[in-house]
RNA sequence: GGAAGCUUAGCUCAGCUGGGAGAGCAUCUGCCUUACAAGCAGAGGGUCAUAGGUUCGAGUCCUAUAGUUUCCACCA
């Protein structure tokens, strides 16, 4: 059976196999089984903003840990492709049409991140994809819903139509976010804003009456062509004369009215605001309060219309500045301040938006989000950590009807249809419609949905909904959603809306939420600043399983993460630690090795390992089930580098030299925990460990069908674990005693060991002579050997004759450190138990443990004081 | 203006329901000990942002303050 492993570990070729393995069959998946409740879909995040890609790792990275975890523990996990799986594929196919077609990817707004996100798939997630649909799997990737050839795809249509028949969707003109690069609406939620220095013009306007100006102040000068109105506050004293008067527009010439509102506030500026309704969203509100024409003077592409031949095709902010020209020459402006303002930008493009008022289609969330809430409230759906819920609430509270129109040319396209002749409308499902009153072919409404509205079908979409499919009813609702904070509002809320409206049941019960992985300085990855780490390149670097244990360590749920390439580095590191400790063993099985359990005669080690082991199970399981997935990797990791490499495989040398029963248990316990580490390492490194299971094991099955491990009660050894750690601190203390004194390992020498409990350090007297650099050990219950130096732990003392080596000054300086710090700690003890408080209300088990500590330090205590003694004869 | 997070070793971060502060990297010392120098054995290094409070006991819970980051709203 057995196999050799390569002297070096070289992550890409381990993982280039073992893909190729998984490929060729060795995959697993696991069917629906009602037997086997509850079962687990773990969904991917369709988050396809182009400036995380780093993110995309991540969520895929703690998804999969999840997924094999659960599949290794017996329940049935299913993987099933996202809409950013599909988004991607559409947007790949966009841009070879868009190269065939001799565009730009800036001809639409986009930035180049879709490209290398579908390299990236291709090369890592997207061959589990294709391995999925190699395996008839029910996430049929070519069912896809989301292709831009298909248009508007059956179930969007069908989400659509109904919501228009049940009143939740309208078409309305609304002042919406216009991105005049991008020329398409955005919804709130796109729009970033960032503080940017500009002016604050103070301008007067004169009352047609002649009877004086009236003072206001705007930061938008140019939007002066689309005044309807000028307000002040109905409370406010100075301008109480003037409500109902009217006044003549600068450079138009229009007369408009002074209305009163109380949106205006009479402590900004003059108390007194222009309303431009085409042109600023409170505007347009104050416009539909008091009845006030909206007059639209920007193009899509933000420049002024036709109706003003002496601004026509100006750009707004060419516009703005010969407007203020015009202004001050005919005496209109007063004073020019400067003036910080917060500007809204295009998350895509970084264009400054421009309020617009537009024919477009919005969902009304009043009431869609009334039982998305409460499931959220009644812990139907639990967000981890808790306090994104908070999140959530505000945004679910607080909710404005969604603008789901966009003028993209891929997407799906809106199902409304307009008759030219007779300006009838339909809503539809099919793709053809004739106009009802005059029978005329109808033009659909060129406009596409936004892509959240289809994203959040996906729980339900991706299982044949509307078809009541067998997926469906076995699948939702699905188990545990994984995706950044940042996606909370976009689509996790709109997911749970989605679900409660259209399935009547929660979309999923957990919502487990990350942080972004930020540059090394702490900012988030952006094309801008150029700072973006392709996932991709790191991996052909350090290997995936290096990746994704990094992405896994040394970070807590919902926290940001900074990539450092040093974390790699060492999770490789990590990697290659395992693959020599696995070669080691390997190196020297007997041929015909053959074990499968534990055997019976298990020395002291034997038990500490294996006990350890065991706790490692029963916690590495509590914290994924806590989806603690940093504080299971952390421990993985101590328990492979410290108990098993540094400490195990070490002290199975001499036993494995030795020959004989020894030596075949040591072999035995050996591979046995191995089995037992890669099986709980699996889900973090699924290469490295398919890889040496399979050089290992080599019965054909893969490690992924494994059970994962468990804790087993029979496994627990705490006295043997008791006695084995007197041991051990028996040869730190040695250790550290050489180290100070600066003698190499290879001078080796005798060693008395003075004790109470011999019949515990007989059992170690192999590894004092091996990992202590004893040529020879005497245990004795009084040691009379004169210039030693002494190692002191609480149950030995442990004498050195190194004669020539000894410096009693430096030796008694040692020493009188070890005194101070051990007096310390029964200063501290002893201080704690003459405590009466702590006495009367402290569990009594601490109480016990605290009284056995401080017995111990008294003992060490004696044992240093005799040590000390003997050095000043 | 509303909300949330963060502040722990030189750096990057863990620390689960409160019981004497941890890791990786970096630094220093000694080792090429036949699995691993991508390594081994040691060492040094922290008033857990500050001030109060609750408690027998606070890095952990509460309040306030400062610095910092993010989200939401508003900004004529």
């Amino acid at each position: 059976m057995k196999k050799e492993l390569s002297k070096l570990y070289e992550p890409n070729k381990v993982e280039d196999k073992i893909y190729k393995y998984w490929m060729d069959g060795g995959f697993f998946k696991a069917e629906p089984d009602p037997e086997k409740e509850p079962y687990c879909i773990v969904i991917p995040p369709p988050n396809i903003t182009g400036q995380l890609h780093m993110g995309h790792a991540l969520d895929e990275t703690l998804q999969d840990i999840l997924i094999r975890w659960k599949r290794m523990s017996g329940y049935c996990a299913e993987w099933i492709p996202g809409t950013d799986h599909a988004s991607i594929a559409t947007e790949a196919k966009i841009v070879e049409a868009m190269r065939k077609e001799g565009l730009t990817k800036d001809d639409v707004g986009r930035d180049g991140f879709m490209e290398r996100a579908w390299a990236w798939k291709a090369k890592y997630g997207g061959r589990i994809v294709e391995q999925l649909k190699k395996l008839g799997s029910s996430c049929d990737w070519d069912r896809e819903r989301f292709t831009m050839d298909e248009g508007c795809s059956k179930a969007v249509k069908e989400v659509f139509v109904k919501y228009y028949e049940k009143g939740l969707i309208y078409r309305g003109e609304r002042i919406i976010n216009w991105c005049p690069h991008c020329r398409t609406s955005i919804s709130n939620a796109e729009v970033e804003y960032e503080d940017q220095a500009g002016h604050f013009w103070h301008l007067r306007y004169p009352f047609t009456d002649g009877s004086g100006y009236v003072e206001l102040a705007t930061t938008r000068p140019e939007t002066l062509l689309g005044d309807t109105a000028v307000a002040v506050n109905p409370k406010d004293e100075r301008y109480k004369d003037i409500i109902g008067k009217t006044l003549t527009l600068p450079l138009v010439g229009r007369e408009i009215p002074v209305v009163a509102d109380s949106y205006v506030d009479m402590e900004f500026g003059t108390g007194v605001v222009k309303i431009t309704p085409a042109h600023d969203p409170n505007d347009f509100e104050v416009g539909q309060r008091h009845d006030l024409p909206v007059i639209n003077v920007l193009t899509e592409d933000a420049k002024i219309t036709e109706d003003y031949p002496a601004y026509a095709g100006m750009d707004r902010y060419e516009a703005r500045k010969k407007i203020v020209e015009d202004l001050e020459k005919g005496g209109f402006l007063v004073k020019t301040e400067e003036h910080e303002h917060n500007v809204g930008t295009c998350y895509r493009c970084g264009t400054t938006v421009e309020p617009r008022v537009s024919l477009q289609w919005f969902v009304k969330m009043a009431d869609l989000a009334k039982p998305a809430i409460k499931v959220v409230k009644d812990g139907g759906i639990k967000f981890v950590p808790k306090r994104f819920e908070k999140n959530y609430f505000n945004w679910m509270n607080d909710i404005r009807d969604w603008c789901i129109s966009r003028q993209l040319w891929w997407g799906h396209q809106i199902p409304a249809f307009y008759c030219d002749d007779c300006g009838e409308m339909v809503v539809s499902k099919e793709n053809e419609v004739c106009c009802p009153k005059c029978g005329k072919k109808m033009r659909q409404d060129p406009d596409t949905l936004d892509t959240w509205f289809s994203s959040a079908l996906w729980p339900f979409v991706t299982l044949g909904w509307s078809e009541n499919t067998d997926e469906l009813k076995y699948f939702y609702p699905t188990n545990t959603l994984v995706t950044g904070y940042d996606i909370i509002t976009f689509w996790v809320s709109r997911m749970i809306v989605a679900g409660m409206e259209n399935m009547n049941e929660k979309p999923f019960d957990t919502v487990l939420i990350h942080g972004l992985v930020r540059d090394a300085q702490g900012r988030k990855m952006s094309k801008s600043l150029g700072n973006g780490i392709d996932p991709l390149v790191i991996i052909d670097q350090y290997g995936a399983d290096a990746l994704r244990f990094m992405l896994a360590t040394g970070n807590a749920p919902g926290n940001d993460m900074r990539f450092i390439e040093d974390k790699v580095k060492s999770s490789r590191n990590f990697a290659n630690k395992i693959w020599n400790a696995a070669r080691f063993i390997m190196m020297n099985l007997p041929a015909d090795f053959k074990a499968d359990s534990l055997p019976e005669n298990l020395a002291v080690e034997d038990k500490w390992v294996v006990s350890k082991f065991n706790t490692l199970a029963k916690e590495v399981n509590d914290n994924l089930d806590k989806f603690e997935l940093g504080v299971a990797v952390a421990k993985l990791y101590d328990f492979i580098w410290d108990i098993y490499c540094d400490w195990y495989i070490e002290l199975t040398k001499p036993r494995i030299a030795a020959g004989g029963e020894t030596g075949a248990t040591a072999q035995a316990v050996l591979v046995w925990v191995m089995k037992g580490m890669l099986k709980l390492l699996h889900p973090f490194m699924p290469f490295i460990t398919e890889e040496i299971w399979q050089a290992l094991v080599n019965d054909g099955t893969a490690i992924m069908v494994q059970d994962y491990p468990v804790y087993d009660e029979k496994l627990s050894y705490a006295e043997d674990e008791a006695v084995f750690e007197k041991i051990m601190n028996g040869i730190r203390a040695i250790r550290n005693c050489r180290g100070e004194m600066n003698v190499p390992p290879s001078v080796k020498a005798k060693l008395y060991i003075e004790t109470e409990e011999p019949e515990v350090f007989e059992k170690g007297i192999m590894f004092f002579e091996r990992l202590a650099s004893a040529s020879e050990v005497v245990i004795t219950g009084s040691c009379n050997e004169k210039d030693c130096a002494a190692a002191v732990t609480d149950s030995a003392r442990f004498f050195i004759p190194l004669s020539e080596i000894i410096d009693v000054e430096k030796e008694t300086a040692r020493l009188t450190k070890d005194k101070k710090n051990v007096l310390k700690d029964i200063d501290f003890l002893s201080k704690k138990l003459s405590n009466q408080g702590f006495l009367a209300k402290a569990p009594a088990q601490l109480i016990e443990a605290e009284k056995a500590k401080l017995a111990r330090a008294q003992e060490k205590m004696s044992k240093i004081e005799q040590s000390l003694a003997a050095l000043k004869k």
